[in-house]
DNA sequence: TGCAAAATAGCACGATCGTACTATTTTTAT
DNA sequence: ATAAAAATAGTACGATCGTGCTATTTTGCA
């Protein structure tokens, strides 16, 4: 997984193509197999993921497949790498790009919603992992809890830096704030994908906002 | 699944024992199934669990196991209704002996919270099923979906029951502060469960408090 | 263009799954 | 005590799983 910033350890080396240009096509449709477990797997969840199925869906047999992970526990560590990846591309980045503060918390938390409930039919590893692995052990579980525990750090950042910026009342707890940001998005996943109950958008929005109405400042003018 | 008050619907005949007191050994056994099938549904999932290491752990054969229910669905079935009792013995009843209004809404929610995080490792089905089945049709997810419903519609009359008593204030929407105390649960049970992060109840719980500071009235004296 | 290496396929294995079907044991009622 | 009925066990089936092994095909470089 190379060139993520969200990670705190960044691969020194981007690019070594002319160097010692062995293997071109196979890692291509590595990546290709990656990116279709993906899909299987906001489907089925990480456990529901099998080899078989993923050839069939990839038109390769489950062998050819097989050889390029070594055992399924590497393949669904290679889904968590790849959903992580894309966490990033959709959700962190572009909230990168909005200036600092409220306004990028804004954007974060609004991009994660449309990913969580509006973009595909499809869920999020990151929820229905948890549960499938939260009295488990081993390097699958490690995994997805440091990917989880990445991400909900840089959220934790965005809400220490808007109260740097002024935007959070002093004496705001960007803990608490972050757990309640992120319970938000865990129901609006509950009762939007799962209950299909309508509103639940909107009951997210609201919630936000009134986090905002009780530790923001007067700096809402931006 | 007799005698329950949560559900909407009683079964008027409760008693029927000495008019044709057909199988005893059957259904008690039958119960036991379905209660060690609870307790290995919690650890391992609705879709995790099977016949036959259910029928290991009850030290019976598959097939003895099997005839009991008919297939796996009508097992995950009995399993969701089991469930479905012991949250209404474990926190719906008590909360009821406390007095309407806030006071029953706290304990509702404290309840709530002692069986998700502490009581024991074992995890909510309610939760684990939730993105299990959040994409698929059929007989258990509707099982499912209605039991979570049922539980989160008593959820929805205490939030309403607390403001006719003029414990919250005229224009709190209750929809709203039911998803907010739902959404409190669902991210106290991925912090602390799944990341084991410390400190979580507390945070769950002051949640539930601001929700408090910001709807309730000041009929904060019980 | 040929040759090594990489990528993919084919096949087989033991295990586990849900679920028929039949036999045996246990329970219940007369 | 005995016979009917219910409960449980035994066995077998097809399917699918992950994964090891050996071919075969495809690729990349000389």
């Amino acid at each position: 997984m190379p060139s993520s910033v969200l990670a705190a350890i960044a691969d020194p080396v981007l690019e070594r193509k002319p160097a010692l240009r062995v293997l071109q096509k196979g890692q291509q449709t590595k990546q290709a197999i990656v990116q279709a477990a993906v899909t299987l797997g906001t489907q089925v969840g990480l456990e529901g993921l099998s080899i078989g199925a993923l050839a069939e869906r990839m038109h390769m047999s489950k062998s050819g497949v097989f050889a390029h992970f070594g055992s399924r526990e590497e393949l669904q560590i290679s889904v968590i790498h790849e959903y992580f990846a894309t966490f990033e591309q959709e959700i962190f980045y572009p909230a990168m790009q909005v200036q600092r503060g409220l306004p990028r918390l804004r954007a974060l938390f609004d991009n994660w919603m449309k990913r969580v409930a509006v973009e595909l039919q499809s869920g999020c590893i990151f929820i229905s992992g948890a549960v499938e692995f939260d009295d488990r052990t081993g390097p699958v579980r490690d995994a997805l809890a440091h990917s989880v525990q990445t991400w909900l750090s840089a959220l934790y950042r965005a809400v220490v830096l808007a109260k740097g910026c002024g935007h959070l009342v002093a004496d705001a707890d960007e803990q608490q704030i972050a757990f309640e940001i992120h319970a938000l998005i865990l129901a609006l996943h509950y009762e939007a994908r799962f209950l299909q109950k309508p509103g639940s958008l909107a009951r997210a929005n609201r919630g936000f906002d009134d986090i905002l109405a009780r530790y923001g400042t007067s700096a809402a003018s931006a």
